[in-house]
DNA sequence: AACTTATTAGGAATCATTCCCAAATGCAAA
DNA sequence: TTTGCATTTGGGAATGATTCCTAATAAGTT
């Protein structure tokens, strides 16, 4: 019932458990365009399993996140949102909405070795952020 | 006593006070390295200013971030972290104490009108975020 | 089928942030 | 310099996201 390749997450996995609550909250996730919160993914995952609790969405999403199966990402809400695509992309919030989309971009992948070589830094990953307004909201400035 | 010049935040203020709080909050947060949260900027502020209350804190630290006269970063703590720099710069986030740095870095002014163009929205801002290791995390992975 | 251990549900606890309002203060005009 | 009034403050209550706790449940192995 369940699809085994959904929870294919590295062969290193020691004792983690297959259950439908990890399977539906992963393909939920993945089939999400937008970046939902994890309220927003237990209201989503809830049409297909009633029964599943917030506890559940919470410690699995922060598991997929520890295992490198999804990004979350801190909007300006102050809340964590998921993303179910770890391909390397970029993301647009709107500033009055508050939404989060993909952003497609050749980021250039940019030499941190004089920034490591100062600091002593390990740079493992580099995140481009747009901030505005989108479609929806007018182009319209606050302030 | 207190030094007009920190509050001349434009012109265009209109019923803005220049209280004792604010002034101490601006020279505060100005004066740190590292981008305080606003507990942090509390206790700072407290030491010159004892009786100052947390609302005040966060009151002052949203007015500021309004103003354009602070940057509210979006903390992998989940905290919201102030940065009283607001020029062009990038900042690098350490994910094992979570501590955040300046990053001078010369990120290309990238070409936002294909996106602006496909999408309809309208791109103000654009921040770089780099994630690793700092110097006194010793450069572990925690994987 | 039985056993062992990871996982879940659900509610309580935690903690950052916002909200509310009476008291205090900045500032302008007299 | 005083007076008057709108803005700001202090402090405590309210809100809401996230984490923590534990008994019950389910996955996977023998």
């Amino acid at each position: 019932m369940i699809p085994n390749k959904l929870l294919a997450l590295g062969g290193e996995e020691i004792g983690a458990r297959q259950t439908t609550q990890r399977s539906l909250i992963l393909e939920y996730l993945r089939a999400q365009k937008t970046h939902p919160t994890a309220k927003q993914v237990y209201v989503g995952v809830q049409e297909r399993l009633p029964g599943v609790s917030l506890s559940t969405v919470y410690r699995t999403l922060g598991w997929l996140r520890d295992e490198g199966e999804a990004l979350e990402l801190n909007g300006i809400d102050g809340l964590a949102h998921y993303d179910g695509d770890i391909s390397d992309h970029g993301h647009f919030t709107c500033v009055r909405c508050q939404k989060i989309w993909d952003v497609e971009l050749d980021l250039p992948q940019l030499d941190h070795r004089d920034f490591e070589g100062k600091t002593g830094f390990k740079v493992r990953e580099q995140r481009l952020d747009l901030y505005g307004n989108c479609d929806s909201c007018g182009n319209k400035e606050d302030e």
